[in-house]
DNA sequence: ATTTGACTTTTAAATATAAAAAGTCAGTTA
DNA sequence: TAACTGACTTTTTATATTTAAAAGTCAAAT
């Protein structure tokens, strides 16, 4: 039971390592339990399939990121230092894991609806974080009254919009494209956060 | 002389036809001469190759975006306004002529310079319209006084990294995906014009 | 419970083939 | 001589065929 467990866990970190600097096509089964010492079909003992490895490959990730973003939010003196953190953290897990998410976020056929609910849960999650420090910013009159809910999608999908346009033709995306991206995203957010600051 | 123009003219407003249907990869030079009762040599005649009518088209359509753009943007009472409209004459063209437009914006081997110049040209002209809009409104104190090529330039910036988020997954997008795109944009475009009122 | 060996099925890459479209040009037509 | 045609070559695209690799199954062994 332990043990299991713990195989899994082995074989997650593995498969991390790979599908960040391969992506998901690009990286084998074998290769993953190559780098374990072990065989493909006692890999496929601990993980039914691939899809269902790669898919707890994500939740681990996932899971990283919500962590990663509900502690630098902590840290941030106001809403805007947030929305500032909130461009950092995404764009430092988004060029971290670049192959494995956009591989799986703009997928031609689209992919099993398991992996769209996850991108659905992760996105409400977030929106949740976020809602609920702009409530507290409107309650400390930093903010305009406003629909919350609303103002945040809007911020959420601004950024994704700008995420997007990153990967356009399917080349690989240099660091410092990356980056420049994060420099526009924070003027754009800064720029909307001055339309709802009070 | 005379009919040399007139005819290039026939076949570039078929070929607009043929393209802002099925775009430049399922258009041949065939179709577009048959919708015009002669033969591809004759078409050949008036235009070298393919890749000078498209040049052409998009040239006679660019010209039209900018057109339009004036005349709306002149009607507009005041900045907020001119970039609804700017919005919505961006939304017009780019669901009309979507076929050629994202086949060459996002065209996998990188098109020829003369269309990514193109591109530049538009873009460029776009941005001296804004800018002069926006320079008038800080004159009016309309806005804040602020670097007017920057802010306009954060404009369209984001106003194309919405554009570039319709597209994935090249499906032909659905004229109700494309106005709710629309919508967001506008929803943006108020946020930020809010943030440089004065 | 965990792993392996021998297997089948599925998927992806490489290659070849055929068809359509693009483009050339000498020569005809008005 | 501007406008076009017919017969042609070259290039591109689509489709089929093959090949190899990866994914996945399962009875048997440890």
């Amino acid at each position: 039971m332990i043990r299991q467990q713990e195989k899994q866990e082995q074989i997650m970190i593995a498969a991390v390592k790979r599908l960040s600097h391969f992506g998901v096509h690009k990286t084998t089964l074998g290769e993953i339990a190559e780098d374990l010492g072990m065989s493909t079909q006692a890999l496929l003992y601990y993980f039914a399939d691939k899809q269902t490895l790669i898919k707890a490959v994500l939740e681990y990730i996932a899971y990283g990121y919500l962590l990663s973003l509900s502690k630098h939010m902590a840290l941030a003196a106001n809403f805007e230092e947030a929305l500032i953190q909130l461009v950092e953290t995404r764009y430092e897990y988004f060029s971290r894991y670049y192959m494995i998410l956009c591989e799986l976020i703009d997928s031609d056929p689209p992919k099993t609806s398991d992996l769209l609910s996850l991108k659905d849960y992760l996105y409400q999650k977030e929106r949740n974080i976020l809602i609920s420090l702009f409530e507290d910013a409107m309650a400390m009159k930093e903010v305009k009254g406003s629909s919350a809910s609303q103002v945040v999608q809007l911020v959420q999908e601004t950024l994704d919009a700008f995420s997007h346009s990153v990967n356009r033709s399917h080349r690989i995306p240099e660091e410092g494209q990356m980056k420049q991206l994060m420099e526009k995203q924070k003027d754009v957010i800064k720029l909307m956060y001055k339309g709802i600051a009070a």
